[in-house]
DNA sequence: GTCTATATCCGGATAGAC
DNA sequence: GTCTATCCGGATATAGAC
C-alpha cells in the first residue's frame, strides 16, 4: 500500500521471525497476515503454497550465509572468522528464543515438503565447509588449537552451537553463553598450559 | 484385545517413537490409531487430550533416565558412565533419524502446552545435574581430562550430542560418529600428548 | 495486489452404543 | 475398553470482485 512497501519482503521477515521461534509447522499464513495487518490471500499471491514461502526462506539464508562468507574474508585472523560467525548465533539468543535455521529444519526434517529438505542439506553443507576451511586456515596459522579431525572438530562446533541455542530456550539464556565461552577455551588454549 | 495386550502402552511407545521422528505437533492420534489397528477415540480414552500424551511421554523419559542412572551407578568409572549415556543417542542415530527428546522439545518448546514444557524442564535438569557430577567425579579420578568450569563442559556436550543427532538426518549418520569420536577423544586426551 | 467469500481437509475431541 | 458417528476449529488453498 504505501509507497516502497515491499510486501514479499515483509512476509519473509515476518515467517522467518515464526520459523526460529515456532518452527515450520507450527506457523500459520494466519500468523503473518495478523502481523502485518493483512488477508491470508495476499500471502497466497506472492506464495501460492506454505512449502514456496518456506523454500524462499531457506534459499534466502543460504544467499545471507554466501554474502557474510565473502564479507568476513577480509579478516586474516581465522579466529576472528570463526568468532564472527559465533556472533550470529549470540544475536539469536539474545534475540530470546530464538533457534537457528539449521536447528528447526533439522528437527522437523521428517515433516517438511522434499523441496524444503533438499534446500536446508545444501544450507549444512556450506555451513559446514566453511567451517572446516576456517578450522584449517585457523590450526596452520597458530590462531586456532584443536585435535583431531578437523571435520569432525567442525561437527562439533556446529552440533554445540545448534544444541546450545535450543537448551537456552529451556535452561536460560547463560547456558548457551557457557557454550560459547567454552568452545572459545578449548579452540585458544594451547596444550602447553595445562589442567588447573 | 488379546491377553496381556498393554494398550496404554502400546500408545505410549508409538508415540514416543512418532514424537522423535516428526515432533510433536506433527504427529496425530490418526497416526498412532493406524499403527496399533485400532480407532481414534480409543487412544482418547486412555489420554483425553492430546497433552496429557504428552506429559506422559516426557514423564516416561524422566522416569527411565532416574533407573537409568541408578544402574549405571555401578560402574566406578566415569568414562565408563558416560559412554554409557553416549550410547542411549547412539541408539536413536542408528535407528535412523530419530532425535533425542531434549532435542524435540526444546526446538517445540514455544509450541507445545505449557504442562510439558515444565516436565521439559525437569527433564533436562536431571540430564545436566547427572553429566554435571559425572564430569566431577572423571575429572577427581583421572578418567576425564577437560579444561575450564565443568557446568560449562557438561551443557557443551549435552548440546554436541543433541545438535550431531539433528545434523545427521539432514548430513548423513557418519556426522553423529564423528562427533562423537571428537568428544571422546577430547576427553581422553591427556594433555601432555600434543598437537600432530 | 489485496480483498471477501468459500471450499476442503485434517486434527482434536465428545456422545453414546456395544 | 473400543467402537461409530459427529462436531468443531484451524489451516491451506482457490475464485472472483475491486
Amino acid at each position: 500500500m504505501r509507497l516502497g512497501r515491499d510486501t514479499r519482503e515483509e512476509i519473509l521477515n515476518a515467517a522467518e521471525e515464526l520459523l526460529q521461534r515456532r518452527g515450520y509447522n507450527a506457523f500459520s499464513y494466519q500468523h503473518i497476515a495478523v502481523q502485518l495487518g493483512i488477508r491470508n490471500a495476499a500471502i497466497h499471491y506472492h506464495f501460492p503454497g506454505k512449502e514456496d514461502l518456506g523454500v524462499a526462506l531457506v534459499k534466502r539464508y543460504r544467499q545471507r550465509f554466501r554474502d557474510w562468507t565473502d564479507e568476513v574474508a577480509r579478516l586474516s585472523n581465522a579466529w576472528d572468522r570463526l568468532n564472527a560467525h559465533f556472533q550470529t548465533y549470540v544475536e539469536y539468543a539474545v534475540a530470546g528464543s530464538k533457534i537457528c535455521p539449521g536447528g528447526v529444519l533439522s528437527s522437523e526434517f521428517e515433516a517438511i515438503p522434499e523441496v524444503m529438505r533438499h534446500e536446508a542439506r545444501l544450507l549444512m553443507r556450506e555451513i559446514f565447509e566453511w567451517l572446516i576451511e576456517t578450522l584449517d586456515a585457523g590450526r596452520a596459522q597458530g590462531s586456532l588449537n584443536f585435535i583431531g579431525d578437523s571435520r569432525h572438530k567442525a561437527v562439533e562446533i556446529g552440533a554445540a552451537l545448534q544444541g546450545s541455542l535450543q537448551i537456552a530456550r529451556m535452561a536460560g539464556e547463560e547456558r548457551f553463553h557457557q557454550v560459547l565461552q567454552q568452545l572459545a577455551l578449548e579452540l585458544r588454549h594451547s596444550s602447553a598450559d595445562s589442567l588447573p
